[in-house]
DNA sequence: AGCAATCATCTCGCCGAGCGAGATAATAAG
DNA sequence: CTTATTATCTCGCTCGGCGAGATGATTGCT
């Protein structure tokens, strides 16, 4: 066998784990919806609103059904869901009353930390193993394909 | 700021890539889906039957259905979806006959290599502007957090 | 061999997530 | 002030997935 030829299976098998790590993401997201009585979108939903108060932008319910792909029906559904499980509160807008805010309940928040915290704890440490040059090259791997799954299909 | 702490907030940011990463394949993965008339679960099936293929394994109803964590009546409706659109065919087994082994059409293949091809060319493309040890650091990164993704929870 | 226990799949009836169409209320445009 | 647009919600429906149980095939026990 060539030399291109066996890195190139060296690169497909890291293409190979790349999708197995995002089924196992998949999954452990799933079983977090699973033990508290959600749903897999109810879950991408909770992540979408965290990450909206992380960036302290707010979030409103047209904003996060577009995010998750839903249409306004599926979003009304989706947020008598959260605010039926008490994880989240609907707010009007006080500068556009057509507009319901949705915010997130603290101890939703602290429901995901005790639950995918480990993992990122794991991960943590795992990039502590690396040097800096290691570490830029998982950065510049995951950017590159994010950029390459947004902009495909 | 300490460097310690920079440290932390440049591992962080990788954590976030990778969780957008994990969420762009998704998408992708359902616009595969609603492109060809499927749901999501049925382009995991067809992903596991191909996976089972590639390693010579025969996969059976049952099987897939607990690797997409279905019950039985699940599974005999996913699968008679996938039969319905030409993607699958029943086979009994003859060695057991009360097992039924699922075979991948070749055109559903086509589809899936004309869909995801692209994405995995640019993936591989991404990883042949790296060298051997920027390779192994994104090999060991992405082992480790299937291992910790797959044993947390 | 013969009968019970187990296993793999399928059928039936139901629940609930998400969609399409359209109603309602608030804001913007003319 | 009337009309168009925007944000959300309501209603009725489809269909993926579940629980319970039926059916057919295999294995174990005696």
């Amino acid at each position: 066998m060539q030399d291109h030829e066996r890195e190139h299976e060296r690169e497909m098998e890291i293409v190979h784990l790349l999708r197995a790590v995002a089924v196992e993401l998949g999954l452990h997201s799933t079983r977090f919806a699973g033990r508290y009585g959600m749903h897999p979108t109810d879950v991408r939903a909770l992540i979408s609103l965290m990450d909206a108060a992380r960036a302290g932008r707010d979030m409103t319910a047209g904003r996060l059904g577009s995010e998750l792909g839903l249409n306004s029906a599926g979003t009304t559904a989706l947020v008598d869901r959260l605010e039926r499980l008490g994880h989240v509160r609907r707010a009007r807008d006080e500068r556009d009353r057509r507009r319901v805010l949705i915010e997130v309940d603290e101890r939703a928040i602290a429901l995901g930390q005790d639950f995918f915290g480990p993992l990122i704890d794991r991960t943590v440490e795992l990039l502590e193993g690396f040097d800096e040059r290691e570490r830029s090259a998982v950065h510049r791997f995951l950017t590159g394909v994010r950029e390459a799954a947004a902009g495909a299909g």
